[in-house]
DNA sequence: AATGCAAATGCAAATCGTTTGCAATAAAAA
DNA sequence: TTTTTATTGCAAACGATTTGCATTTGCATT
């Protein structure tokens, strides 16, 4: 994996070496994904983009994020309700709980849940390709 | 809770009770959902409805399923990429192996995995109001 | 059974998130 | 630099769902 100057993982070069070239839309848009840490929809990372090139197209970040996801740069998550939100990819698997209440997402992370999933899986004959856990609630009012 | 004569729950008693209509479309989209054992999207509910009576409209299906998600009959599913797809609530919870080759959704039930849901959201400070557990699969190949 | 009225319907048009065709532009190969 | 080809911005199309509105219906009331 490529790494930068900062040691950090370095997309640009990843992503040239598979091809895919570097324009200035997509060095923004990957800028934007890779130093958030919330999980922004496509029209948040439209709007994000566009402070820094007044003339990006929302087109161009949804081609840009279906890009990026099948490249394994981001993930997209489809929480209820709403539009696609995504999230740089590359950290440690982990699951969401959703704040109803004030849409806020918090990520947690349970080996043994994960595990269970396998285990359920394989005695129904299944392999697990990907899946979804998100978890809906509103924090405890204390007595 | 209201039962009929075969001893199931008399949907249409319990609409009633709540004040809501029961129109001809409401009795027909209620039959097609609480003898179904699959997960129809509200397209194919239509489709179906369509041939009990020929001029039910798609918009009163989508009206009639929303009205039936608030009221607790039914449950609404957001499996990834399609339309929402329904099921007759009132069975016990049940999460879902979606089969992505072809579509097939296999249901299941994990105690454990449902306790540790309960457990991670308490450890975060909230109450679970529902979740989404989704895996999805492909069907092993034994070699 | 006939009446009255609010609630529900069907239809078409609107909306939302997302994708696509296309001519213009820019990246990188030559 | 020139050429080749991918990528862009824009507008229009899209699929799923919702909505406005005139008409019909359920049903509580006579
Ligand atoms: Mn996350
Ligand atoms: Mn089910
Ligand atoms: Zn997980
Ligand atoms: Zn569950």
């Amino acid at each position: 994996m490529t790494k930068n100057a900062t040691g950090r993982v370095d997309h640009e070069a990843e992503l040239r070496k598979a091809g895919i070239r570097i324009t200035r839309p997509r060095r923004i848009i990957l800028r934007i994904v890779s130093e958030t840490d919330d999980h922004p929809d496509a029209y948040e990372i439209f709007r994000r983009a566009v402070q820094e090139d007044k003339n990006i197209s929302l087109s161009t970040v949804y081609r840009t994020m279906k890009l990026l996801e099948e490249h394994g740069t981001i993930q997209r998550h489809a929480f209820a309700g709403g539009p696609s939100r995504f999230e740089h990819a590359g950290e440690e698997h982990h699951d969401h709980l959703i704040d109803v209440e004030t849409g806020d997402v918090i990520e947690f992370r349970s080996d043994k849940i994960e595990k269970l999933q396998d285990e359920i899986a394989r005695e129904l004959g299944y392999d697990i390709l990907h899946h979804k856990l998100e978890l809906y609630g509103r924090k405890r009012r204390s007595a």
